[in-house]
DNA sequence: ACTAAAATGTATGCAGTGTCAACATTGTTG
DNA sequence: CAACAATGTTGACACTGCATACATTTTAGT
């Protein structure tokens, strides 16, 4: 039955990376453990992966790909409604994946220029929210544009890694389980309502 | 002459690991490494640190406690100038030690609340912040100043993640080596000025 | 159609890793 | 000063990245 060519081992490699990553976080990821899920022998993978930085890569640049269609809108009149929720997309994608999300912005992959299709697709991520901008902005100015975008994209970015680990900002006061909500649970709890505030703001500098 | 027991090696760990993670990254920062550097058994850390993720915490707690030290002001009459230079040097801070801020805001240590010293350092940080902004902004509402604190770290921290990684906003323009300096590096080139557009935007809503 | 080369998968082995259990030495305290 | 806790060591196991040599299959050129 089994052939001994795979067929299209890379592919499915590519898969159960992405899956190992976002389950057992990406120092779980492994030549080995992909191999195994992958009934292939220990070594095979390295016919497609010179090292495991490339896998890390490889899952990273999937990763930036979902990030690209959480944030994409299919039209240029956005509202700000539309906006908003992209943004909200954003954030939600970090925190539902923390571990790729880890693996995109962190230093497991040192640099990006060494990883063509990495660079592709998270520059496809960018633009599409310079897009997003741009329609709900009618500004022309591309500087003006990026620069904006960037601060977005700051904002969107900070907000993935305060709302991950929330006892930074919640201190004592929430941790005794009594008294007030604190600031960091009301924001999580309307994102909305906060990012409409808080990008308008930005937005219209 | 050298006695058997070593006196402070947990004092010595941390160092050595503080080290090690900055220099070659945390997945360098092993168990047998941060032994070998101290010239004691492969397992001796064993009696000071149960897991390897308890050598992270460490790192990582020691991490915000020079992050506390670049953001703090010792004083209660901050200029805004103060201020920017505040929040510059905690982008300073997380572009030139980045791989303890990864340890810090990454997934490698899961839960801060596992390590109380982490949780604290990480508060401290933060309240230095909020002081910060409060001296500034002479806002007294404590729900106020926290929730704008949490958009300034969320910006400064999205700053260091956009900084860091140039190539995912920089697109084909730059790689080109000619054209117009992109946006993100005139942003990083005269980083006050940038800031104080942006912040006083976000502190003045 | 046949064969050489390229692509792909395997077997084996080395050095390094986290962790545990059993043991040795030292410091502390009743 | 004897019992105990704290600290350091040895040895072992299963796992990891990766290199080398080898086997099988696909492909391309004649």
């Amino acid at each position: 039955m089994k052939s001994y060519h795979h067929g299209n081992l890379k592919e499915e490699l590519t898969k159960y990376a992405c899956t190992i990553c976002e389950r057992d976080g990406y120092t779980k990821l492994s030549i080995r453990s992909l191999a195994k899920e992958s009934n292939v022998s220990q070594t095979a993978p390295y016919r497609h992966f010179k090292t495991k930085e490339e896998v890390y890569a490889a899952v990273a640049a999937e990763g930036f790909n979902k990030l690209y269609k959480a944030v994409f809108v299919e039209s240029d009149k956005l509202t700000l409604k539309d906006f908003i929720q992209s943004c909200k997309n954003y954030i939600d994608f970090g925190l539902q994946n923390a571990n790729t999300y880890d693996l995109m912005f962190g230093t497991a992959v040192g640099d990006f220029s060494e990883h063509p299709e990495l660079v592709d697709t998270a520059n496809k991520t960018f633009e599409s929210l310079v897009l997003n901008l741009s329609s709900f902005l009618k500004e022309k100015d591309e500087d003006i544009l990026a620069g904006k975008s960037i601060t977005v994209w700051a904002l969107l970015h900070g907000m993935v890694g305060i709302l991950r680990k929330q006892s930074i900002t919640d201190g004592d006061v929430y941790a005794k389980e009594f008294g007030p909500m604190s600031t960091t649970r009301r924001i999580s709890s309307d994102l909305p309502t906060y990012l409409e505030r808080v990008l308008t703001g930005i937005i219209e500098s």
